[in-house]
DNA sequence: CGGTGTCTTGAACACAGTCAATCGGAGTGG
DNA sequence: CCACTCCGATTGACTGTGTTCAAGACACCG
């Protein structure tokens, strides 16, 4: 299987989007006085955990982070991957009803919650900005509900992957920051049952591999196993 | 298995709640001016549907609704159950994603929504009671995709029934108002899988049925089968 | 009554899970 | 530069949970 490197053009090493967000750019378009500090966590650093104050909202500058809920038995799902500009750690709570975790070193900035809420009491068109926002991870949400509850494991890896590849930003080759792990916690399979597709994904043309961690989709037959 | 409505004490047919939302009650506190109008919808009556214009936002008075995306092979997936109080409808994009449907006959109060957006952008409150709203059916979507992705079968439908008990404001005997084909579409599951594992929750003493649509459920037992 | 839609039950099957061995690549130290 | 280790990924053989297909039971309604 290693032969697709071979076979395949070499993939750049990722020379990083040509535009990152600059880190002191506002969070929001419509509070430009509100601003974090910056913040750098190592690979599988807890940002936080179930149950702890919610008193902070970050923003990815660069990095990934995994969003989960775990079992009492240890069964983990991962509700969301958090990538270069997603806001996380919104609650409506006082404290997070889910644990974040650095997937790779992840820098964020960080906003305090209060000063968040402070602000958005008095500017209506803020709260129409987190209120929409919140309205579009709902969609998100909806359409990870429909993965999980009605497509086999081929469209779940299937779908994942282009969401990622549409995510990552870079149209060609891109990098997966996340672990065979984290993919099946986040499309509620196992490990083995994720890598045996991309596996078959790969034999039947639908994407080109150079390690695990880095491919190039064929969006036609992607499209093509998805249907709709 | 119909033995467990002789071994049961008559169940009462249900009363109806004591305290039903006035229909004329603004739709949320901050908004008192914002009245709308009522209507019906009998069972099986489309709402709305995926792709319509989303210019109106519902809010249940009776009755029950299911809110759906479909696949073009058919294959179904329930979003969620709206009861008695709930709101629906609400959309960040001009069109629907989903499909709404009475599942029996539904009293509903509808709203513009243009007015709807009209006022929330001059009333902070009002914009924050609706981004608060949306944060708490994410929570919501996130403990389905949790269970969609981690739990068995079982598990999923004792989840299942205790919320609909919790949600149908009456403790004791409550009444499903949706078929075994909406639950198994909610749940990821077969209506063959919904029917066993009802009937397996029975024989574990974790519910009492007097036919299909009217259970009780042992509390006790169900927390034990959901261990969290 | 008969008819229809819904629910239940049974038997066979299939998809994904489990258990276990092996592979591969990155990092480390001799 | 190579050997060694560690962790993640892959692959294989077998198992099991939930699906599929099919038959029947039940309940509601004309």
């Amino acid at each position: 299987m290693a032969l697709a490197a071979i076979r395949s053009p070499i993939p750049p090493v990722s020379p990083g989007p040509a535009i990152r967000p600059r880190p002191d750019l506002p969070i929001l378009a419509s509070a430009p006085d509100l601003s974090g500090s910056p913040s750098v966590y190592g690979r599988k650093q807890e940002i936080f955990g179930e149950g702890e104050e919610a008193d902070r909202v970050y923003r990815v500058v660069s990095g990934a982070v995994r969003s989960y809920s775990v079992l009492s038995d240890g069964r983990r799902q991962i509700n969301a991957f958090h990538l270069r500009g997603d806001i996380f750690g919104l609650e409506t709570r006082p404290a997070h009803h889910q644990s974040a975790e650095a997937i790779v070193e992840t820098r964020v900035m960080v906003y305090p919650r209060r000063q968040f809420e402070a602000i958005a009491q008095g500017n209506a068109h803020l709260a129409c900005e987190l209120w929409s926002m919140a309205l579009r991870q709902l969609e998100h949400k909806q359409a990870h509900v429909l993965l999980l509850g009605r497509r086999s494991a081929l469209e779940r890896v299937a779908a994942f992957l282009a969401e990622i590849e549409r995510r990552s930003g870079e149209a060609g080759w891109f990098a997966l920051p996340m672990t065979r792990r984290d993919i099946a916690d986040y499309l509620g399979l196992t490990i083995e049952t994720v890598s045996r597709v991309v596996t078959q994904l790969e034999a039947e043309g639908a994407l080109l591999r150079a390690g695990a961690r880095r491919m190039r989709l064929c969006r036609a037959t992607i499209r093509q196993v998805l249907c709709d």
